[in-house]
RNA sequence: GCGUCCGUAGCUCAGCUGGAUAGAGCAACGGAUUUCUAAUCCGUAGGUCAGGGGUUCGAAUCCCUUCGGACGCGCCA
């Protein structure tokens, strides 16, 4: 099914050309305001300024050429040279009728051929609890992944955790410190246990994350005194670098228990990410060498105060000086820039990428915009692969500052969405109380992770927005409960149709011609036959609010009608199309809440 | 100092590559429920789009500038 702004685009161009000799871009685009139709064509001023021609004239030219009577009224023209269209309910129910029949894509085909995307996002550290900081590049990176995957590329979801450098040593170092006795580990390298003694000590002595993330606190607040202690955690890193068995045993300890964690979350969150998917900074500790020595070798890296610098066009520094991209520090340890590009590097190479989209947050773009310069230096990276940099702004409290505790900690995820859940379970217990308990959690926990999504996926990408358990839990505006709460009331009718002895599924069937008479019944047709377009801005934007301003406005659309027009008690000339546009509605909003953005929709709320 | 993003109704936010009289929700006010979930719907009121200049037939949107805010800028990630 081509999108209707499509046709018309195609349509107008053609007649554009017919009555000019000009080929030029139409403009279409959806009407702000449906007194001028519901699609207008904006170029025809800029076409009548090139063609030294009265625009209205042209207008009339160009209409004149035009033939949409298959899907509209007749245009109309208007103001200083716009054409409008109106849909013709005809039109109309055509296209519900190609919607009906898919039940699975919703008649909307794929505008991509499997392009290979790697999209990154998440990144949470070994040995620490996700908190808020995490949250929207998680669910931003996820939602994108969904969009991509629709329309049709080969996405490959990358989590790029932080699981290899001087940090990851010090977890290392402190496990160690708390399973192992001293004496049995004097050298700092457990040569006095052997390596099954190992392994079966971490076995007797399981430990949670938030109990590994106090040991790695304490150390690093020790070690910063401790001159002792330095030194020897500087000899953990060293071992774990070398990759010594009964320090790698430590590490991968470290890994599952972080993992294990993250994956509860990221289940609780829709089930993002799969195991493959999670490629962190340990995968590539051994292409990082080879990518400094290949900068070096094609004459791109320099040294520069003992470090090994890129020094790339184009970026200059707080003194007006050239700003290096470090690669490699005076120590001879590597960076994360290292890292990004042995990643950037393998995900073109041996991952086939055609775009890398980088979800993370906005305060990191130079660092990208060098490391993608850097890359495109080494030849890494051809013409024809893109490079994205999808940022996101940040998540403030009520006061308007960054989002903390009360005791200026970060606030973790689980907390937060544990607290969005519970709230959502008081308002479903005080809405209905009646419901057996099962029940009212599922519909707690679909509603509380769905708020804290939603809110976020509303908001523009870009801009910082103040997080409020309150609004996005509001039942009114747009917002998770209220969406939800639009599939559930359809959802009802089919329920009742049940009890009343009305078989839906028998009339959706028979359906072969759609009847739209009243208002609120095209009105909502018009925005179910919209879908696609949202979809395709809210894809080539990557930017989800355009999904869920589309989604709210059917909702409105639905209730509107919901409250206007009867399906049940209606006649049988309206109800089987009134069945139609309810069985639509619920279908489209759970595709777009469920397949696209990851959260659930419920039958009863 | 340089760079990036931002400033839209009392509050929280939309506004898609420039398009017609700038939209939602909350809060305020007025209506609608014997009927499929009122967790709803309909309506009223509310804006010098931070200020100024420019480009354009047309600017919240593009350019310049002032003010205000957030963030970034050599060995953390």
């Amino acid at each position: 099914m081509i999108r209707i702004i499509e046709i018309l685009s195609v349509r107008v161009r053609d007649a554009i050309k017919a009555a000019t000799g000009l080929d030029a871009d139409p403009l279409l685009r959806i009407s702000a305001d449906s007194r001028f139709g519901d699609y207008q064509a904006n170029g025809i001023m800029a076409i009548a300024k090139q063609a030294k021609s009265n625009p209205r004239a042209l207008a009339g030219q160009v209409v004149e050429k035009l033939d949409v009577a298959d899907l509209c009224e007749t245009p109309e023209i208007a103001g200083p040279g716009f054409i409008n269209f109106r849909l013709k309910p005809d039109f109309l129910a055509i296209r519900l009728m190609e919607v009906k029949s898919d039940s699975v894509r919703l008649g909307i085909s794929p505008t991509q051929n499997h392009t290979k995307v790697v999209v990154d996002f998440s990144g949470p550290n070994i040995a620490k609890q996700m908190h808020v900081g995490h949250l929207r590049s998680t669910i931003i990176g996820d939602a994108i992944c969904r969009l991509l995957e629709f329309e049709g590329y080969d996405v490959i979801p990358q989590n790029h955790i932080g699981d290899w450098g001087l940090q990851i040593g010090m977890v290392v170092h402190a496990m160690m410190a708390s399973t192992l006795e001293t004496k049995t580990w004097a050298g700092a390298s457990g040569a006095l246990l052997s390596i099954e003694e190992v392994h079966n000590r971490i076995e007797k002595s399981p430990i949670t994350l938030i109990e590994l993330e106090k040991m790695y606190k304490r150390l690093s607040e020790q070690e910063k005194t401790d001159e002792n202690l330095a030194e020897a955690v500087r000899n953990s890193v060293r071992h774990l670098q070398l990759k010594e068995p009964v320090f790698l045993a430590f590490w991968e300890n470290a890994r599952k228990i972080t993992l294990k964690t993250c994956f509860e979350l990221y289940d609780y969150l829709g089930g993002i990410f799969k195991l493959d998917d999670i490629r962190g900074e340990s995968f590539y500790a051994d292409r990082l060498a080879p990518v400094v020595q290949e900068l070096k070798d094609k004459g791109i890296a320099v040294e520069s105060d003992g470090a090994v610098c890129v020094f790339a066009p184009g970026f200059v520094s707080k003194e007006g000086n050239p700003l290096p991209l470090i690669v490699q520090k005076s120590d001879g340890a590597f960076l994360y820039a290292t890292t990004d590009l042995a990643a950037l590097k393998f995900r073109v190479q041996e991952l086939g990428a055609k775009k890398i989209i980088y979800v993370t947050d906005a305060r990191q773009e130079l660092h990208f915009k060098m490391v993608f310069a850097v890359a495109r230096m080494a030849g890494w990276v051809p013409e024809d692969v893109s490079l994205e940099h999808v940022t996101f702004g940040s998540v403030l409290g009520e006061d308007g500052k960054p989002f903390k505790t009360r005791s200026g900690e970060n606030v973790k995820l689980r907390d937060l969405l544990d607290e969005a859940v519970s709230r959502a379970k008081r308002v479903v217990e005080e809405k209905n109380p009646e419901l057996p308990e099962e029940k009212k959690n599922d519909i707690a926990a679909a509603v509380g992770i769905g708020a804290v999504k939603y809110a976020d996926y509303s908001n523009n990408r870009t801009s910082d927005y103040v997080f409020s358990f309150d609004r996005m839990l509001a039942m009114e505006g747009n917002t998770a409960p209220y969406m939800q709460y639009a599939y559930a009331r359809v959802k009802s009718i089919e329920r009742k149709a049940l009890e009343k002895g009305i078989n839906a599924s028998e009339e959706l069937a028979l359906i072969t011609n759609i009847t739209l008479t009243e208002p609120t019944e095209i009105e909502l047709a018009k925005t179910l036959c919209r879908y696609d377009e949202a979809i395709y801005s809210a894809a080539y934007d990557l930017r989800p609010n355009y999904l869920t301003a589309y989604l709210y406005d059917l909702a409105g659309k639905f209730s509107a009608f919901y409250t206007q027009c009867p399906v049940l008690t209606a006649g049988p000339e309206s109800r089987p199309s009134r069945l139609l546009l309810c069985d639509l509605t619920a279908k489209n909003i759970a595709h777009g809440l469920s397949n696209l953005l990851g959260i659930k929709v419920v039958e009863q709320m």
